[in-house]
DNA sequence: CGCTATCTTGAGTAGCGTCAAGTCATGTGG
DNA sequence: CCACATGACTTGACGCTACTCAAGATAGCG
């Protein structure tokens, strides 16, 4: 028997956003019937990622938006003098690649944390057919909205609270993002190493790995290794702006 | 002679987007004649800020986007427990409430620092006038996405630049967006406290006097209370990246 | 089964926050 | 026009949080 998956054809590979069962999390949300064909009809399905590989890459041209199908992704900053910041996580029912629409270039790479299934959302078509249907051109708008206010809580977590309430920020938005997709709210595996959490949270991995040790000390939490359950959600909650802040 | 000026009449108030200089940077860029003056047709100019007054408040409901035409706004994002973060500056031809889309709640304060003039576009004259216009679609699309990658700049920042690294690139950020709008990029009058500086950069007020002060000292800048002149850009370029970085 | 990446924990330290005192600029009312 | 009040800024001394460096444990992968 052959080890290997016999390859797929890339471009006849259709998605169809009417039988996924993210879509009222996704793009299509709020979409009829009719439009949710026609909007199939302009979004392939990509090759699957495998864990650590490249969705696109800082500087290169923007040719679609990508929405996670399956699987999870980081998007990361790079700046000049070589840093790099990881600037969010993205999991199933996300759009990456909207930071390009401005420049027409990626301004981060897009790299998957475990195998991915992606369905490519070409831009142009995109623009075209929101014209077409003011729901979609709407949902759109939210979701890159969505994404400034997203945002503007992560300079908010960055600029204003210390080292165990932006783990605890963290966890509690990740618990939140499980919940919509119906896993667990409690249970859940980190995809990510704690040097990508730091990254995310402007913190060293050390840091990570003692605010975990101390909240299970605390009993807020049971880690094993990237296994987490959140026992006292409420606790981590209200740890949240008790420390003076800066 | 009176002393007060007569009250305008808000609702009659048109702008001209064709006659305002800074068309070519704002909502309207790459529009033609016929196109500005549709565009025209759903603006509003509302009645001028004074230094301090609010422009809308987190929380409240969507109503438009608003348009800085003179001035200077800093918007602030609120959280629970009481703390609060500037989370932007915005001048003359930037783009304020693009948050709000999402939810159709404002999720920051937006506050004039100074006198200032704004431009209120009803949003949805806004998305349905960009279904007819696709030019208007794309830039504004292209201002939301540079919504964005500001963001993502700014969590880069946050996250991994240390005091003066934050402060030299806030300088040159700000002489940067005064050069695209004719202004010296040299010198220049800080329109915020160093307290809103701090709150911006994710630092203490005193943090940023301290700052400013070693820069004097190393002729990088000159301050003199909120006058700044950049004597040495390519110094503060430098600057930033070479201490070890977190 | 061994190699490597990842994680944990400890000890020492640097950078920035906190607190405090004092200066300076702006505006207001007498 | 000056005296005074107020808010903004500067500077110093000290302390705490999170970083750095280092050693060892653990897990995952080939």
């Amino acid at each position: 028997m052959p080890t290997r998956v016999i390859p797929i054809n890339v471009k006849l590979l259709r998605t169809a956003c009417s039988s996924c069962s993210l879509h009222e999390l996704c793009l299509p949300a709020g979409l009829g019937q009719e439009e949710l064909e026609r909007l199939d009809k302009i979004i392939n399905l990509k090759r699957p990622l495998k864990r650590g590989e490249y969705l696109y890459r800082s500087g290169g041209e923007l040719q679609s938006l990508y929405a996670v199908r399956t699987g999870f992704m980081k998007s990361c900053v790079l700046h000049d003098d070589g840093r790099e910041q990881v600037a969010g996580f993205h999991m199933a029912g996300e759009l990456l690649g909207m930071d390009a629409i401005g420049t027409s270039k990626h301004m981060c790479d897009a790299i998957a944390l475990e195998d991915s299934d992606i369905c490519e959302i070409p831009f142009g078509d995109l623009e075209q057919l929101s014209r077409d249907i003011p729901t979609l051109q709407r949902h759109f708008h939210r979701i890159m909205s969505r994404e400034i206010a997203r945002d503007y809580g992560v300079m908010l977590l960055l600029g204003s609270m210390r080292a165990e309430e932006r783990l605890a920020a963290f966890l509690l938005n990740l618990s939140q993002r499980f919940a919509a997709r119906g896993y667990s709210p409690t249970r859940f595996i980190l995809r990510m190493t704690r040097e990508e959490i730091g990254s995310y949270l402007g913190l060293k991995l050390e840091t990570i790995s003692r605010a975990f040790s101390h909240f299970q000390n605390e009993e807020l939490i049971a880690v094993h290794n990237k296994s987490i359950e959140l026992k006292d959600s409420a606790g981590l909650r209200a740890l949240i702006g008790q420390s003076a802040g800066r």
